[in-house]
DNA sequence: CGCGGCTTTGATGTTCATCAAGTAAAGTGG
DNA sequence: CCACTTTACTTGATGAACATCAAAGCCGCG
């Protein structure tokens, strides 16, 4: 974790518009004397799952990965980019952390402290319902990528996990990888092992082009069959 | 579905408390003016997804399931009886449905013009905290579920299930089943025929008393056992 | 430079879906 | 109320999909 920035200015915040619109002026100064950055470099954890909740957090820049650590296995619930919400399951009502959070990429993140959002909500009905409405679209998108897995067999799952990175995340056919095998097979309930032999078998029919993380996309129509229907 | 029955007195619905405890009497009273009870046999239909969203609403009594209907298969997403929301998806948000609900059991909803609950989050900061932290229970409910399916193997998930009417939904040992065998599968990503096959080999073992949808369940640390475990 | 984690491939066996066929139950129309 | 149709349930047989085990190479990091 690197020292914490302090910018107290938010007027010029690429997620004001998003998150702030319905704030009046006073109460975004109030946010900002509140508020903290912190950046993680890639691999590092951001949250441990109980660990208590102090803060309301999204990510400002970055990629990363909400998961639960269970006693059999770990299993990715979400992988999230910037205006994605990543402390959303619970923050207001919990009083500890559900799941961990961690870094794929290096990622900036910002804090505020919960009782300055919950203060919010009581005076601003603009901003509740607007919090409202994040919130839900961020569960929303959980449970919508979680019966869309659900409906696939491997391969489907397979492609459309690169598919998901390729459109969703990078939006190119060329990226670079941000989980391991290990983490790919926990994002869709499947064995280490099979991922990469589905990966291999998709090279061998040149269908992609893989450099251990880098991946290259030859043929993405292919992997929207695979998707759809497998 | 059965003609709408107009009791404008929400002071001793047994959801008040839950629900509305941080709303104003005269608000109160303006819900009153603007929600409707429904009352569905089972196996009926309650929302279609794809329906435009015009009210908020709460199941009062009965057990229904939220469910996504796909060109592949039906996934159930949810069994929810009474104190849970069954509209909590995206109902703040989103002008259409996106997943669908019928009746398990003879249900009884209550229905509230979408726009007063807005209206409400407005004016009522304690009311909008109050939406949150359901809205927030409920969907922590769906995702902790899923994960929960998602980490065990299909007798896992069978004795899982079972467990769940048992302890959750019904408080004994002895109960019949709301959902076919085929729904069962639905819920936990399992064909029927293994559903079947599995319970079967569970009434062999003594575990279990089955009579078509009577369940009787013998050794339930039997279950937990293969819920732990498998 | 050696250790541990990540990656890869092959071999093996289990788990699970699918197919087929038959029975039971429940709804439908005459 | 009974024949008829449909839907739910059940069992067995088969093969495909998938996890697990084993072994080896690779890479990054202390």
């Amino acid at each position: 974790m690197i020292e914490p920035t302090s910018i107290c200015d938010c007027t010029f915040c690429d997620l004001k518009p998003l998150f702030f619109d319905h704030v009046e002026d006073r109460e975004l100064r109030d946010i900002c004397q509140n508020k903290r950055e912190l950046s993680y470099p890639a691999g590092e954890v951001i949250i441990r799952q109980g660990e208590e909740i102090r803060d309301f957090f999204y990510l400002k820049s970055g990629l990363v990965k909400l998961y639960n650590r269970g006693t059999r296995k770990d299993q990715i619930i979400k992988i999230a980019g910037p205006f994605d919400f990543v402390s959303m399951i619970s923050v207001i009502t919990d009083k500890n952390f559900r799941y961990s959070v961690s870094a794929l990429e290096d990622s900036t993140i910002c804090l505020i402290d919960i009782r300055v959002i919950k203060k919010l909500v009581r005076v601003s009905g603009g901003f509740a319902l607007h919090l409202i409405e994040k919130l839900t679209d961020s569960n929303n998108d959980i449970v919508r990528t979680n019966l869309e897995i659900r409906e696939r067999n491997l391969r489907g799952r397979v492609a459309y996990v690169l598919l998901f990175f390729s459109r969703k995340v990078y939006g190119s056919n060329v990226f670079e990888m941000p989980i391991t095998r290990k983490e790919f097979g926990e994002f869709i309930d499947m064995s280490t092992e099979n991922v990469i032999r589905i990966l291999s078998e998709l090279r061998k029919d040149k269908v992609l082009k893989i450099f251990g993380k880098s991946i290259e996309i030859l043929h993405p129509e292919h992997l929207d069959q695979l998707s759809a229907h497998g």
